[in-house]
RNA sequence: CGGGGCGUAGCGCAGUCUGGUAGCGUAUCUGCUUUGGGAGCAGAGGGUCGGAGGUUCGAAUCCUCUCGCCCCGACCA
């Protein structure tokens, strides 16, 4: 591609809008525009980069014996309430209607659709197992779309949907597709991890997270020091203490702690560490409001609540509620002479003359005991994972605490869709049975951001070879100089001629704007010609990841592109 | 949805408190010079100051409403 037909709007600074470095570099790179929050144009640039991600989906996928299908991006409302997630999904579906009123929605995910298709189409034992996946558009009016392609509403993904006869054959698949997940994100150059996950809203009985990592990322996971278990924490279960005895220590006396709320307020004016406070969380359940407790340094695990409680709805109490479970304003409730059913972390049972809300205003309890004063409390792992903890697989493991970015997710799904939908096939003795499932997805834009996040400097982006939009960045330094054009045309041809994608600049433009911009845009290889260059008969090439140039003879240089482009 | 912030030229910003001719940098266009790390000089174009209403002789500036965007939280593949 020749830089001066390209439609490719690169940016000196960036937009003020932009908050994590793989946007600012996307917005400078002329990759992507914004239209609407978390809604983005893809550039030619950006495209192609995206479509690499894809190239690679695919083949991987294919390998593993996917196949591709299409679905459409508009679906009827009935699919949705047989599954009965058109109530469950909430806000996040955007739903329309047609002009005779029909409801539909813009497709989130595909369960129901491809649902649908295969129990019209799938009756025996002999037609399964089958994956199909399809690459699509997606939307979900997310709560707060952010940075960039990393969590628009609007956005690609891959998703797969695997069917099968029997649990075993679904967790082959899962372990496939496991494997074929790891070899893209390998492929793709990026270093992830897989980690135990949460199933959230699509369901199932076990998934698991594909994490890149990035400090930016906006998941936490937990990586054992000494074994593989790895989780996000919203899902990373904690091994227990060894729950010894426990003397209680002082009595209880009331203190005054005058409009001191938090955590970090109370543990201040008291002169205490987080970690002597106890931390008194109310919830609205289905059953009427419960009460969490959990060490003042730690956070509630809502997933294990609900676990623990049995409660399927579960939300933060109002302002309201606190007043009447707690008889005070929010902000000094502790588990003392509650009414309602109290959950307590197991770190909670260990703590001694600890300090606690006294359920009445500007006032906490010192001297609290757990173990002596709180009758009636359930006793669980109920904390978000934290560094430090202990992992529940292996002795002596404990917790070190990472950010991810979520690329990947694959999930065992069982008979929820297919029970839901009817889905069934007669086996090989004639009965009628769901088809057990799986389904697999990955977020086609947020790998291609991912791979930013993870490779650039202070000059732009440094594109692994695999993602990169172009392999080669030709830059002629003056293309007035009829020698230094006709090196560079003939290049061109050479290097596209043999496959490989090479990008141009035979803009009429200064030296260092070229080099400031082959450095924003992050191709793999940059080859400079000058009349300097060709004096020796050469090229100077030099890789985006290292400051160090070589010089290479005109008639070794295809030999040499190649060779560091397998390299790398 | 709660809290905070921002909407002024393509991009980055000043001006708003204290009302009085809409500015700076950069980008764009033209010309000359320059040509290996975002050149110099000269000239030019580009704005319903997010929108609506109000106050005022006069509003980017004050008041009311509204829309959009960003950040934190809650929530969420």
């Amino acid at each position: 591609m020749r830089l001066s037909k390209m439609f490719l709007p690169t940016l000196k600074e960036s937009p003020s809008d932009a908050e994590v470095i793989s946007h600012k570099l996307m917005l400078r790179a002329g990759m992507v525009r914004k239209v609407a929050a978390g809604i983005y144009n893809l550039l030619p640039m950006g495209l192609k980069a995206v479509r690499n991600v894809e190239r690679i989906v695919r083949a991987e996928m294919d390998s593993s014996g996917a196949q591709e299908v299409a679905m459409p991006f508009v679906l009827p409302s009935e699919l949705w309430v047989e599954s009965g997630r058109w109530d469950e999904y909430g806000k996040e579906l955007c739903r329309l209607n047609d002009r005779h009123g029909r409801e539909f929605c813009l497709g989130p995910t595909h369960e129901e659709v491809i649902t649908d298709m295969v129990r019209h189409e799938v009756r025996s034992y002999r037609d399964l197992p089958l994956n199909l996946y399809q690459i699509q558009s997606k939307f979900r009016d997310e709560i707060r779309p952010r940075f960039g392609l990393m969590r628009g509403r609007e956005f690609i993904m891959k998703d797969a949907y695997s069917f099968h006869t029997t649990e075993e054959c679904a967790e082959k698949e899962y372990k496939r597709i496991f494997d074929t997940y790891s070899s893209i994100f390998q492929r793709c150059g990026l270093e992830f991890r897989a980690v135990e996950a949460d199933t959230g809203a699509i369901g199932g009985s076990f998934s698991h997270e594909f994490m890149v990592m990035a400090d930016t990322g906006e998941d936490e996971i937990v990586i054992c020091s000494k074994c593989e278990y790895a989780a996000n924490t919203e899902r990373a279960d904690i091994r227990s203490g060894k729950g010894g005895e426990v003397v209680p220590v002082g009595e209880f006396a009331e203190v005054s702690t005058p409009g001191k709320k938090t955590i970090e307020e109370v543990g201040a004016f008291l002169k205490i560490k987080a970690k002597r406070l106890i931390k008194t969380i109310i919830y609205n359940t289905e059953n009427g409001p419960i009460v969490a407790a959990v060490r003042g340094d730690n956070d509630v695990n809502e997933g294990k609540l609900k676990r623990l409680s049995g409660v399927s709805e579960l939300a933060l109490a109002d302002d309201e509620t606190v007043k009447e479970v707690t008889g005070a304003p929010v902000g000094f409730a502790g588990p003392l002479g509650l009414k309602v059913k109290l959950y307590c972390d197991q770190k909670v049972r260990a703590m001694t003359d600890a300090v606690t809300g006294a359920n009445k205003a500007d006032t906490h309890m010192t001297g609290v005991n757990p173990v002596r004063d709180f009758s009636g409390a359930e006793y669980g792992d109920l904390r978000v994972a934290s560094s430090g903890d202990s992992c529940p697989r292996c002795d002596g493991g404990k917790f070190k605490v990472s950010r991810g970015i979520e690329v990947g997710h694959i999930f065992m799904l069982g008979t929820k869709y297919s029970e839901a939908l009817g889905a069934t096939f007669l086996d090989e003795d004639g009965k009628e049975k769901p088809m057990i499932m799986g389904c697999y997805g990955i977020g086609i834009g947020r790998v291609a951001a991912a791979s930013i996040e993870q490779n650039n400097d202070d000059n732009g982006i440094v594109w692994p070879v695999p993602l990169a939009p172009f392999t080669v960045h030709i830059v002629p330094v003056n293309v007035k100089d009829e020698e230094t054009m006709k090196a560079s045309e003939e290049l061109y041809s050479l290097l596209t001629g043999n496959g490989i994608t090479t990008l141009f600049d035979d803009r009429d433009e200064r030296a260092g704007v070229k080099f400031k911009d082959a450095d924003l845009l992050g191709m793999p290889v940059r080859i400079t010609i000058s009349t300097k260059t060709l004096q020796n008969d050469s090229f100077e090439i030099k890789e985006r990841t290292s400051s160090e140039v070589e010089f290479v003879p005109v008639k070794d240089i295809l030999n040499k592109v190649t060779d560091l482009l397998a390299r790398s």
